[in-house]
DNA sequence: TTTAATTTTCAATAAATTTTGAAAGTTAAA
DNA sequence: TTTAACTTTCAAAATTTATTGAAAATTAAA
C-alpha cells in the first residue's frame, strides 16, 4: 500500500516525499539524532495525515519494536502526538506541522538535555582548592567557558519564548 | 609522565583538568562530534602548552593512528594548529584559547557542512511538476522549512560575524 | 470474566563507527 | 646518498549503537 497518494499515483510527488524522508534521515545524523527516528518524523510530516505503527513499518521496512521505540522517542521530544480516530481500536501518530514551533521545541528540549548539564559541569570544575598559577589559568578558561556557554543558553531562550515573526524582525534589524 | 604540572604532583588541580577532558568528551558526542576528537582538544587547552602525538598517546591512552587522525581533524576544524618547537623534530599541537573564536569556527563549519546542504536539498524538493492539493500541502511544508532553515542560517551568520561584545550586546537588549 | 487486538519490552543480532597497530611514506640530519 | 626519526595510511579488530522479533504486558470489546 502506498501510504502517500489518495488514488492514482503521482510518481514525481511520492518521489519528492521520499526524497524528503531520505535526506531528513541523513542529515538528523550529523546532529546526533538517530536516523530512523528523523525519517519516522520526515514521514508524519510528510503524509499529511494520522499514520498507525503498521503503516509507518510499512512505508519504512522497520520492525515493529523500532518503530514503536522511536515513535516514543519524538513524543518525548514533544513533536509528534498520538491521535485517536474513531472506530479504531490502533494508535495512530500525527506531526505537528507548524514548523517554527517544531524549531522551537527541538532547541528547548536539547537545551535542557545537553546545555544546561555543561554549565553545571562547567561551575563544579571552576571550584578548585589549591593556589598557583596552573589554578588561575585553568579557573580563566573555565570562566570563559562558563561565559561563552551562558551567552549561548540566552539565545537558545530567546529564541524558544519568542514569536516567530518578533524574532525575524529583531534579527533582520541586526543584519542591517 | 603528567602532562599537566610542571612539578609537584597538585592533585586537585590535576583531577579537575582530568575531569574537564572525560566531561567534554561525554557530551561532545551529543552533538555528534567524536569522542576522541573532543577529548584532544580538551586536553589541548587544558594543558596550557604545546603538546606533541606521544604525549597525547600518552595521556589519553590511544593509538598513534587515532591520534593522527583526530589531530589532522582538529585542524580541519580551525580549532588547533601546529607549532613547531626550536631544536625539536616533531610536531607539537596547540588549541585557540579563545573560547568566543572557539565557538564561532564551530558555528562557522557546522554551518557550511551542514545547514547549507539542508537548504540546496529543500530547494531542490520544491520543484514538482505535478499538479493538486496534495503537491500543493507538500511544497508549503517545503517552503516553511526553507523558511525556518533560512532564519537559522540568518542568526548562525549574525553570530559568526559578530564581536563577542557587540552581539552580547544586542542580545542582552533583546531580553530586556 | 474470557478473548483477541494491540502495544511494550528486551535479549539476541546486525550494522555502523571507532580504534588499533604495523607497514608504507616522508622528511631532515648525518 | 643513507639512515633514523617521525607521520600517515588503512585493513582488521573492537566497541558502540541500532534493530529485530518473539514473548510478555496491556487494553478494550465480546
Amino acid at each position: 500500500m502506498c501510504i502517500f497518494v489518495s488514488e492514482k499515483t503521482i510518481m514525481k510527488l511520492a518521489e519528492a516525499k521520499e526524497k524528503y524522508v531520505q535526506t531528513w534521515g541523513m542529515l538528523a545524523s550529523n546532529w546526533g539524532i538517530n536516523r530512523t527516528m528523523a525519517m519516522v518524523h520526515a514521514l508524519l510530516l510528510a503524509s499529511g495525515k494520522p499514520l498507525s505503527t503498521d503503516e509507518i513499518m510499512e512505508a519504512l521496512m522497520i520492525s515493529r519494536g523500532n518503530a514503536n521505540m522511536n515513535l516514543r522517542d519524538l513524543i518525548g521530544w514533544g513533536i509528534i502526538r498520538k491521535e485517536i480516530i474513531r472506530g479504531e481500536r490502533k494508535e495512530y501518530f500525527v506531526a505537528e506541522k507548524d514548523i517554527w514551533f517544531l524549531f522551537k521545541q527541538i532547541l528547548k528540549e536539547r537545551r535542557k538535555r545537553e546545555i544546561e548539564p555543561v554549565i553545571s559541569s562547567i561551575e563544579e570544575l571552576r571550584t578548585i582548592d589549591e593556589k598557583g598559577p596552573e589554578t588561575d589559568e585553568f579557573i580563566k578558561l573555565m570562566s570563559d567557558m562558563l561565559n561563552v556557554t551562558s551567552k549561548i543558553n540566552n539565545i537558545m531562550d530567546l529564541a524558544i519564548k519568542s514569536d516567530e515573526h518578533w524574532l525575524l524582525g529583531k534579527i533582520t534589524n541586526l543584519i542591517k
